[in-house]
DNA sequence: CTGCATGTTGAACGAACTGCAAAAAAATAC
DNA sequence: GTATTTTTTTGCAGTTCGTTCAACATGCAG
């Protein structure tokens, strides 16, 4: 059984509203009183639960990861439509995600690499961890469309999954700047055009896009 | 004359150390002592000359548009040459700024668009601004483009002029995470392919890439 | 009930923060 | 030389920062 004194919020709770804080205002542009204040609890509680401020950073970058992106990743890698298809869910997920209302527009772990230059080495190695397990989930797909003939065997992976990586960052900017959902999705809709795939009429074709296609 | 004791470091100076400092450690991560230390300026000359906190982050971020935006929106504005060569100068200039090594990686308005989130009114008005003047940027030179007959009057202008502000972003982005120069010409490449120009094989053949082109 | 383990609370610490006022320094004007 | 003007320097209010300590509250075990 539960010994001691209960606790007044979950600690997952309190992480969550912590996750936000430092998503909405940055690691240097919320302090621990914000978050004491967010998550209801008292600071000895957050510095007993979590650590200190640095320590709270991480494991709220952490969360958000697990939360949101692992999701995200997971469908991707179980994702078997075309290659095309998979990348537009894939996107358009994300795309979701950074306009979702119930949370700060962006991405947390794009707001993290403008922060990161700044911060503890720690903070540094963590923040590229999570943004190199981006760039191998995209790399992983992007082999699996080379093995079942959607994309050439000369495709030169790495280039096709940094332009989709850039894509990404992209769209957690534009979100970030107040686009609209219809405007972002055409932005995806855009960029899916420059992957190199084998039979683009199958996949490109018959769309029903609300601005005329760019390719001509 | 110049009456009085001569100011021992010259003002536009002055405001590009500080430039430099909030480029790189953001508004949060900069105290006013960090930037008296930098600018070499007292604290009190560093009100006297520029106002508040708030007030000396505006001015730094103009004198950043002025000093970089503004020659490579200049340029891109007088260019002549083919739409999608100037916008590879274009977007090859921002990624020579992005990695240049004198100044911080990434783009100050770029991570100001991640910082100006929880700004003051008077911040967000600066920083949207500035970005819409990108847009706009980007807007007239395509326009020029579908006038000159290199993309048709079908072209939808605000599509093509969203996805290459959103390249801008990406390439901040990729940047600050410390992409390799060849990678990000690469990336500008791949993006560029995505355009609906009218002649594509007059502009993309023959170009000495470092990797095969994606189209196939 | 009495221990004990855990959580919460209020207070407080030293340090750093923004912003400013008064004093000292360095130049010109007379 | 002295007076004046402008900037630098020094230091300091008042607040907030991250962090911690001692006291109090609330549960189970015996």
């Amino acid at each position: 059984m539960a010994r001691g004194r209960p606790r007044k919020v979950d600690t997952k709770d309190a992480l969550q509203s912590v996750m936000v804080a430092f998503w909405q205002n940055g690691y240097a542009g919320t302090s621990m009183n914000d978050l004491s204040d967010v998550s209801g609890m008292a600071k000895p509680g957050l510095y007993a639960a979590f650590g200190d401020k640095e320590a709270l950073f991480e494991k709220a970058l952490l969360h958000y990861f697990e939360t949101y992106g692992g999701p995200v990743f997971a469908q991707l890698q179980a994702a078997g439509k075309h290659v095309i298809e998979d990348f537009r869910d894939f996107l358009g997920a994300i795309a979701d995600l950074t306009l979702d209302r119930n949370t700060p527009s962006g991405c947390f772990l794009v707001n993290a690499i403008v922060d990161c230059t700044y911060g503890s080495e720690r903070h540094q190695e963590v923040v590229n961890g999570l943004r190199e397990s981006r760039f191998a989930a995209i790399r992983e797909r992007l082999i699996k469309a080379v093995a079942a003939g959607e994309m050439s065997v000369d495709t030169d992976i790495d280039r096709a999954a940094t332009f989709l990586d850039g894509q990404f960052s992209a769209i957690a900017m534009l979100g970030r700047s107040g686009i609209s959902e219809p405007d972002l999705k055409t932005f995806i809709e855009t960029g899916l055009r420059a992957l190199p795939v084998s039979e683009p009429d199958r996949v490109f074709d018959g769309l029903d896009l609300s601005t005329p296609t760019l390719r001509q």
